[in-house]
DNA sequence: TGAATAATTTCAAACGATTGAAATCGCTTT
DNA sequence: AAAGCGATTTCAATCGTTTGAAATTATTCA
C-alpha cells in the first residue's frame, strides 16, 4: 500500500484547489444545496469520495457551537444493566456522530456531584444520568437544563419531580410477569425482597407484585415484604425476616435484582433452610452468573437493558436537536420479558 | 440561584471586551506568557475565573489539529478485567483533557476491521487496543501508524511482532505465584489449563507455570496441561483430559482466566468427581464472581486492571505528545497480586 | 440586441483560540 | 528634544466549515 501522506489533510480548501472552484460552491455541493448545478456536485461528490474527505469535526463543532459529546451517569459500570445499557446508547450515538463519556458514580452522591460538575464544564451537548441511590437534591443536575443542555434520567429517577425526561424500564410489569409466573406454578405464598426504599423502582415493582396478587385472589401479607440496600448484610437481614425469623413460611420469592436474590439463595442454603429445596424465586437482570450457581432460579426477568439505553439516547438526541421541546417532558417505559430457564 | 444566561458564552473576546483590552493580550495572560505584564496577567486571571471561563475546546481542536479523542477496541466490556482497565484508562485520560471512545470487537475479527476503521475516520489523536482472540492480520491497525496516529496494544497483544508498543498484565509473574502458592500448600501434580493458543498470554503464563514446577524441582508432564478457547464445551473437553480421562490425577489446578475456572469446576462437581472436594485451585482475575460460588477457589491472581489501563494511556499520551518517538517501541509489564480468599 | 431574469458561483464574515510580527508606550540617554 | 531601547500590547493570519449576501454567468424574451 501506498505511504498515506498525513502532512496533507483533505479540506474543502484542498478539495476546492483541486477543482478550481471556490471553498464555498465544494460546500454547499457537499451539503446538495439546491443553488449549485448538478454536474457541479457531482464533481464534487467524486473527488470527495475519492479523496476520502471527512469534513473536520472541531470546525463545524466550533461553528455552530456544539461538542457533540454526551455525558453520562451512572452508579457503576460492573452492574450487568447498565454495562449492557452503556453499549445501546454508545451504538446509537455513534451512529448519529456524538460521542459519549461514560462517568460512574459509585452510587455516591458527592462523587455523582463532581461528575456532574466536570461534565458541565466539558459543554456535553447533552447528560443520560441513572442518579445514585442517595440523590435527593438535584442542583448539580438542574443546572444543566439551565444552561439549555437536556438532560434524559434513565432507569434511576426522581420519582416525585415530574419535571424531568425519563426512561426506565417497566419494573411494575416485569414484577407482574414475574410474580404471576410464580402463581401459576402453584405458589401462594411469595415474598418480594425489594431493593434501596430511595430507589423508586422499588415501589413500581413492588406494585406489580401486589397487582399480580390481586389479580389471583390472592392477599397481600405485609410480613412476606422486605427491603435491602445492595450491601449483602442488609440483604441478609431482610431475607431473615422473611424466611427464617416468621411463621408464615413463604414458598416463593420475587426479587428486585439478581444480585440481591443471588446472595439471599446463598445464605437460605449456607445456614441450611429447611425447605431451601422447594423455594422458587425469580429476578430482575437475567445475569449470566445465573449460570455459575449450583441452584440458579428457574426464570428471571429480562430487562433490555440495550432497548432502555437506546431510548434514553434517542429522546436526548431528539431534544439536543429541539424536535422535542425541552419543556415538554417526556416519560418512556420499555416492557421486560419473563425468561425461563 | 440567578438564570444562567446561555446566551452569552464566555469567550476571550468577552473577556477582552470587558477589560478593554485586545483578545491576544487575554489569551497570552492566560497562558502565561512572559512579554504579559503581571498586573495584567493579575486582572485577566481574577476576570477569567470569575465568569468561570473555560477556553473553547473546539476552537483549540481545530487550531491544533487534535479531536482529543482517543479510541479504545476491546473484545468485551462485561469482561472483568476490561471493564475494571476501562476505568483506570477513562480516569486518566481525562485529567489530561481527552476523551475516550470504547468498542467492543465481541472477539470477531471483521468487527474489529469495522471499529478500526470508524476509529480513523474519527481522527482520533491515539489508539487503545486488545485485539481479539482472532486478529492475525493487522493491517487495520497498522494504517493508523501509518497516519501519524499512535498505537498501543494492551493485554492482548500481537507476541511476534516487536514493533509496535504493548502494555500488560506480567502473566509469567502470575502464573509462577500462583503455582507456587499451590507447591507451598503440598500439591505436586498441578495442572494447567490454558487459554486459546492464538492468545499469547496463554504462553507466557504457561511458562510462570512450568518454572514454579522447576524451581521447586517438580517435573513437567504434558499431560497435565489443556487449553480452551473460551466456550464452555472446550472448557469442558479440556477439564475431562486433565481430570477424567487419565491415570494421572492432579489434585490443583491453575487456570487463564477464572471464568474458565469456574466452569471446569462447575463441571467436575456436576459430573461428581470423586476427589472434587481436594482439588484446589487459582484462575487470574480475582473476579467478585467467586463470592457466588458454591466451592470458591483458595486464592486468586489479581491482575490490577486500572493499572494496566493506566500505563497504557500514560504511554500513549507520551507518544501523542512526542515525549516517546513512535518508532521508540516499549514494553510496559505490570505485575500481578496473589490475594488469598 | 439589450434588458430583465434565472441559475450559479464566489465573497466575506463568523465560530474561538493561538502566535509571530508589528506597533505602541514610557522611559532613559545624549 | 530627538533618538533609542525595553516592556507591553495589538494586529492579523490561521485552523476548516458554514452561509447570507453579492457578484458573476447564462438564458429568456421583447
Amino acid at each position: 500500500m501506498e505511504k498515506l501522506n498525513k502532512h496533507v489533510p483533505i479540506t474543502l480548501k484542498f478539495l476546492a484547489e483541486k477543482l478550481k472552484m471556490s471553498v464555498s460552491t465544494v460546500s454547499k455541493a457537499l451539503n446538495n444545496y439546491p443553488s449549485i448545478n448538478d454536474y457541479t456536485k457531482k464533481r464534487v461528490l467524486e473527488l470527495a469520495k475519492e479523496l476520502n474527505f471527512t469534513p473536520n469535526k472541531s470546525a463545524i463543532n466550533l461553528k455552530d457551537r456544539k461538542t457533540r459529546i454526551i455525558g453520562i451517569i451512572l452508579p457503576n459500570l460492573l452492574d450487568y444493566f447498565f454495562n449492557r445499557s452503556i453499549y445501546g446508547i454508545e451504538q446509537f450515538a455513534m451512529k448519529h456522530g456524538y460521542n459519549v463519556i461514560i462517568s460512574q458514580s459509585h452510587d455516591e452522591f458527592e462523587k455523582e456531584v463532581t461528575l456532574a460538575n466536570m461534565l458541565l464544564k466539558t459543554c456535553v451537548d447533552g447528560l443520560i444520568v441513572a442518579i445514585s441511590q442517595h440523590t435527593q437534591n438535584f442542583d448539580h443536575l438542574d443546572q444543566f437544563e439551565r444552561m439549555g443542555t437536556p438532560v434524559v434520567y434513565y432507569t434511576r429517577n426522581p420519582s416525585f419531580n415530574l419535571n424531568c425526561h425519563k426512561v426506565f424500564g417497566n419494573g411494575f410489569q416485569g414484577s407482574y410477569l414475574a410474580t404471576k409466573f410464580l402463581i401459576d406454578r402453584g405458589h401462594k405464598k411469595i415474598a418480594y425482597l425489594g431493593g434501596p426504599k430511595m430507589i423508586n423502582f422499588t415501589h413500581d415493582r413492588f406494585k406489580g407484585y401486589i397487582n399480580a396478587l390481586n389479580d389471583a385472589g390472592i392477599s397481600f401479607e405485609q410480613n412476606l415484604v422486605a427491603y435491602t440496600n445492595f450491601d449483602n448484610e442488609h440483604t441478609i437481614e431482610a431475607i431473615k425476616s422473611l424466611f427464617v425469623d416468621t411463621n408464615e413460611m413463604p414458598t416463593a420469592l420475587v426479587a428486585y435484582k439478581e444480585p440481591i436474590l443471588f446472595d439471599a439463595l446463598k445464605y437460605l442454603k449456607q445456614i441450611g433452610h429447611p425447605r431451601f429445596s422447594e423455594i422458587e424465586s425469580v429476578g430482575f437482570g437475567n445475569t449470566p452468573l445465573i449460570n455459575y450457581l449450583a441452584d440458579p432460579p428457574i426464570a428471571s426477568i429480562e430487562e433490555n437493558p440495550e432497548g432502555v439505553g437506546e431510548k434514553a439516547i434517542e429522546l436526548l438526541l431528539k431534544l439536543i436537536g429541539k424536535e422535542i421541546e425541552m419543556e415538554d417532558y417526556q416519560k418512556v417505559m420499555v416492557n421486560c420479558k419473563l425468561v425461563i430457564h
